[in-house]
Order: structure tokens, then C-alpha cells, then sequence
DNA sequence: AATGAATGAGCCTTCATTCAT
DNA sequence: TATGAATGAAGGCTCATTCAT
């Protein structure tokens, strides 16, 4: 005996609010990546998630929601990916290899989400104003993670650790941008940038 | 004798292209600075070099070009900047110092400016082909940079440089524009920069 | 015998079409009252009613119609409102002034509805066709009710009624409108407006 | 011998920007007047002055200042119109009978021009502000009218002249607007509101 | 009867670029 | 060489209306 009525699996346009959510939002991280913010219209990332156009504005009240939106599930993304796999009680350079291996894992995972993300504030619009570019905000968190480190012992150089923060975030993004636009192994990068970390602030 | 080479405060009318070119570059430098590329109009910048919307276009061929130019011309700048403040023959720590001091200094005179020019290629144009990215650029002079201290054996790392350089690039770049960004002084940046690269590279 | 008209307070569940319909004429003719024709959405109208959008098109065929069916109303209620204030058999002064309080008692209790109600055409709809514009239609009147006083031998003037019929609705029109507008009383303006009337039809 | 670069009279597109302005203005008084303020699109304004709807905003920095413009042009041509056509130094009688000639006249020529020119600025942007309503204005000038003649001793009745100068106009305007699309005379329009004018007016 | 997600024609406006002067 | 009026593709967004539920 078979339900009829079952429409689980269907194709249907379907007519459920978190379903065009979803979709909108899968599309509009698909577009930001490849094209960019500017090259993105409203349209083509309704159009991208099979949704006529209005239907975008149901879901978000302009475009820079929409992309401020996807910046911002990016964030939590590589956050909870990062929580899941760092134990906060190991030695310093585990933590750096681990988090950073974290970083470059989801950054393999969602190709060019992270730089997309990163896109500068001003390039989406002069006058808004998003609270604190991730960067900035990625900075700061080394910045407390280096902090505990020193409160731990472990690192007993004597940074400014606000402008230290900034740098190795710095450091992370760039050298993960080229590394992986060059080709190189997720590994290598990882090795290298730890090393070159973990030097730079272990005294002695 | 006459000078013939000596076209400035010339009595002949018209003949002063040149002129209108410096205008226009200062013009976009400053435009490009305040407002990001995508906010100024080619018409703002005639407007703000006090020539008609035309004008532009009869010294470049179109916007792109035009900020290309002025990116160009902020890494010559910048490589004359350094150059000229930079001794090679001194030990890594005071080239180090000396070439972030030479950097920051730039940056404190021509404000946004470095920002600015290194704005990514997708922003400018999905399509276009920006050889290469400024960002990279520089992280692959200052992989060059770390090889010849290699070579004289300053620093005995067995890093993989190209990752290395652009490690330090992005962390100059990332600590500089926050550390201004934030109010701190150029020496705190410089010092706290040079101190955390020049352990990243000294071996012990 | 059983009443088949009457479904009023039955406690069958559902059945209550009428009951939404008054809601949605009550929150149209504040919305366009307060915001006029272009400005007010059927889904502005329809969540003022505390109902669904797919709701107003249960009761109205589109927006036209239902603003047209406010300014009916409004026709009717004021119709009303006049009838019940004025006895026919009265001097043409004192029937001059009563109507005129009337008019302007139903003014102040509907604060904007006799303005909105009396949009032009025009601002509705280019192609749409009304009826008569509320206007001229108590223009018409006017000019009935002035005919009647003729023939009663009140008036004596020799006017084409029917232009002066118009000129009296509009003369009454914007007195009122500009009179409320700038703060006078009722009664100053319908004493002015009484004795200007009376003047410009007895005949000496 | 004929000069070949005689370019009077030419028939090519043009390229003075007054020229254009004018052509926006007759094709904006045109359609605006044809269609009413919202069913008429600045590129429908600018195609039928037969230039690119770009060139609207060349001239005006939006569709309301187009049509604001176009009224206040209205109000300037009748207000020459009827300056023209009115010697101050006559009797009431005349003066009326005179202005209001040269009112209708101007509507005459200029059909549908005023009434477009009326619309309430409600219509137009809820949220904008024209400093006055056209209406009001005439309203007002009639009052100062009334209020001369009141000084020249000529009208001796004790009335709120600002109340009465709203109906003047208010009569005109309406009994104008139904008189014309009934298809009566002029004179006969004229006349009749003269006469209803002035016994409403004079005192005995 | 009631709902509200979905739709897409259509609106106003901007801006890089051209070209007659 | 220099000008700036003119252009129209394209963009972001709204809203009256439909229809599956």
C-alpha cells in the first residue's frame, strides 16, 4: 500500500518559507564567490535558487543583507568547524597546527568563501556600516588567543598583542590565499605556517 | 644655446597634455583613496582635476585603465621609497626594520593610498585580468628577500619561502592597517613587527 | 418558517465573509485616508483588517474597486448624514446653513474622508472609467437643490444651475478644506460660507 | 556664394542644452497633462521630446522637480496671462468679469493644463514637501483681492476674507472644470460666475 | 473562507562612454 | 586638445495579483 499523498522528496516548486531561505542563500554564496559582490545581482541569485526575483526580497531587505547575511554564516561556519576540532588544552604549537589545519580544511571544503567573505566593507557600500570587518575581527581573537598563551606560559615575549594578533592573522590569510592559488598541499602550508608561528613567539 | 628640452613655462598655447595627465592621476588617487573604486565616475575625477568628462578619456582608455595606473604607479612609489631609505648591506634585523619603516612611513604620507591599490582584482572587474594582484607581488619580493638572507646565510630556516613570503607580506599589511587604523604610533608597529619577523626567521 | 436571512451572531464556525469585508473597508478608508490611493497596498489594507493578503481579493476584484467602493460609501454616509439633519421645508438660509453644518459635522467626525474620497479619477487609474467624479455628482445635486428653491420662489436669479451648481460644491469644497486646514471653527465656516451662498442667490 | 556651415535653421539632433530643457518641459506639460503625474514615466517624457531618457536627469534630478517645475511654469504663464488682460483701476464688476475671462482663456489655450497643475501633492510624494498647494495660493490671492477691494470701499460685507478667498476659488475651479467638460461657452461660464461673484460680494 | 509565499512586469535612476563642436 | 550634452544598457527594488495549501 502506498501513500499518495506523501510529498516528501517531491519536486514541486515547493511553497515553504525556510526552503527559499535556504536556497537563496546557497546561491547567493555560490555568486558571491565566483563573481564577486558588484558582478552579483539580486536577480541572478534568485534565478540561481530557481525563485522568481521578488522572491528575494521576502527574505532579505536589500542586497547588502543578502551578502552581509552569507559574511556572517561564514563566520559561525569556520568558527564551529574550528571549535570542533581544537582541544584548548594542548601545547601551543599543537593548537596553532590544529587550528590552522582547521582553518585550511574549511577553506579546501568552501573554496573561495573565506576571501569572498573578507570582502572589504567599503567595496559593498561607502555608507553602511558593518559592524567590524571579519579580518579585524579574526585578529582580535588571535590577539586573545595569543593572550592565553601568555597567561599560560608558554609565550612570554613582549608584544603588543593587538598589533600581534592582527599579524598573524595577516600572515594566515595571505600566505592561504597564495599557498592554495599556487597549488600547494594543504600539509605544507600548515607545517610552514605553524613553524614560522610558533617561532615567532616562543621566547628563545 | 637653446633648451629645448625644457618644455615647462613655454609661451606656445596649446601642447600640454602632460599637464592634463598629472592632474587627472592626482585626481583619481585621491577619489580612488576617499571613495573606493566603485563610488568614483570617471566624471568625478575630470571634475576634481577641474577638466571636462571627455578629457578623461583622451588619457585613458577607459576606468579600469585608469586604476590600474594609479595602482602602478603606488607600488613604484613605494619600491622608490624603500629603495631609497634601504642599505642591503646591513644585518636582517635592520633591513627588516629599516624596509617596515620605510613601508609605514609611505603609508603615513600618502594615506589609504597602499589600502586602496590593493583593492582585489575581482572588484574591479569579474572579467578583467589584472596581471598580478599587488598583495602577491610584493609577498613574492619579500620572498626574494628572505633568498638572499638565506644565500648570506642570515637566516637558516628550512622554510618553503614563497609561502613565507607572502606570510610576512600579509602580516605587514594586516598589522599595519589595523595598527593605524586603531591610532598606535609607527614605532609601536614597526617594533613589535620587526621584533615577531625577525624571530619568525632567525633561527635561535 | 425558518429565517434563512438572517446569519446574524449564528454560531455555525465558519461563515463570517461579511465580517471581513467590514474589517477591510474599515482599514482601507483609514489607509486611504491617511496615505492616499498610491501609497496604500491591498497588503497594507489587508494586514490593517488583521487578515491575509489573499483575503482582500476574496472581497474586492482589485484595488480599484475597493477604493471605489470607499468612496461610495462615503457618498452614501454623508448622503445620509444630511438627510437626517435637514428638514426640506425650511427658508433657503436656514437650509443653506444646516447643510452646510452638515457637511462639515460629517467633516470633523471622518477627519479626510471626504478628501480622499474626492481624488480625482485620474489618480487612480489612467484607462479606468468612473461612473461620475464625486464632485460633479454633488455638483449635480447642488444644482437640484438650488432649482427646487427656484421653483419655490426663493431664488430669483437667472444662473445656468448648472454652473452654478458646480461653483457652489466648489466653493464649499475648498473653503472647507483650506478653513479646516488652517485651524477655524465650524461655525465660522459655516457662517461665512452660509452668508456668500445666500448672498449670491437672493435676488436682492 | 553660399556658406556651407550655415547651421541656422538645421534639422540635426542638436546639441544645446536649453534647447533640450524646453523640449523636456513641452513633453513633460504634455503627457502629465494627457496622463497624469503617476502614469507618466520620465523615459516616456523623454522619448517624446525625442531624446534619450538618460537626458531627463540631465535637467531634472527627478521626476517630482519635473513635475513641480511644470507647475510652477503654469502658475507663472496665468499668472502673466491674466496680468496682461487686467487693468487694476476698473470696478469690481469688471475686474472680476475680466479675471476670470482671462482664466478661462488661459485654460482654453492651455486645456487641462491647470487642473493637471492642481493635483494635490498627496499624489504626487506623501513624503515631499511643495511649499504650497497651488489651490491654496490662489485661494489666497483671491483673498488679498477681495481684501483691496474691500479697502477701495467696493465690497462692505463682513466676511473672514481668507474663508471667502478659498470659496472664489474653489467656485471657479470647479465650476471651470465641469462648465468646459460639459461643453458650455466661455462667456456663458464667465458670466454667470461673474454675476454669482459679485452679488455674493457686494453688499446690497 | 482564509492564507501568505511566490511572481515578474515595470518603475526610477545611475553611469561608463561617445561624439559633435 | 578639450569639452560636456547625450545616450541607453543595466541595476536595485516595489507591488498588484495569483494560487497551492
Amino acid at each position: 500500500m502506498v501513500h499518495t499523498d506523501l510529498p516528501s522528496e517531491d519536486q514541486r516548486p515547493a511553497r515553504r518559507k525556510p526552503e527559499s531561505l535556504a536556497k537563496l542563500k546557497k546561491a547567493a554564496r555560490k555568486l558571491f564567490v565566483e563573481r564577486g559582490y558588484h558582478a552579483t545581482r539580486p536577480q541572478d541569485i534568485a534565478r540561481e535558487a530557481g525563485l522568481g526575483h521578488g522572491t528575494f526580497y521576502l527574505h532579505f531587505p536589500d542586497k547588502r543583507a543578502c551578502f552581509l547575511s552569507f559574511v556572517e554564516d561564514a563566520r559561525q561556519e569556520l568558527d564551529e568547524h574550528i571549535r570542533a576540532r581544537v582541544d584548548q588544552g594542548q601545547p601551543l604549537q599543537t593548537l596553532i597546527a590544529n587550528t590552522l589545519a582547521g582553518i585550511f580544511e574549511y577553506s579546501q571544503n568552501h573554496p573561495g568563501v573565506l576571501n569572498a567573505a573578507m570582502t572589504d566593507e567599503i567595496v559593498i557600500d561607502a555608507e553602511g556600516v558593518q559592524a567590524t570587518p571579519l579580518l579585524q575581527r579574526w585578529g582580535a581573537d588571535w590577539a586573545e588567543f595569543v593572550r592565553a598563551a601568555v597567561a599560560r606560559g608558554e609565550v612570554s615575549v613582549d608584544y603588543d598583542l593587538d598589533i600581534i594578533g592582527q599579524a598573524i592573522l595577516g600572515a594566515i590569510h595571505q600566505a592561504g590565499s597564495e599557498g592554495f592559488r599556487s597549488g600547494r598541499k594543504r600539509e605544507d602550508v600548515v607545517n610552514n605556517l605553524t613553524r614560522f608561528l610558533v617561532r615567532a613567539l616562543k621566547n628563545k
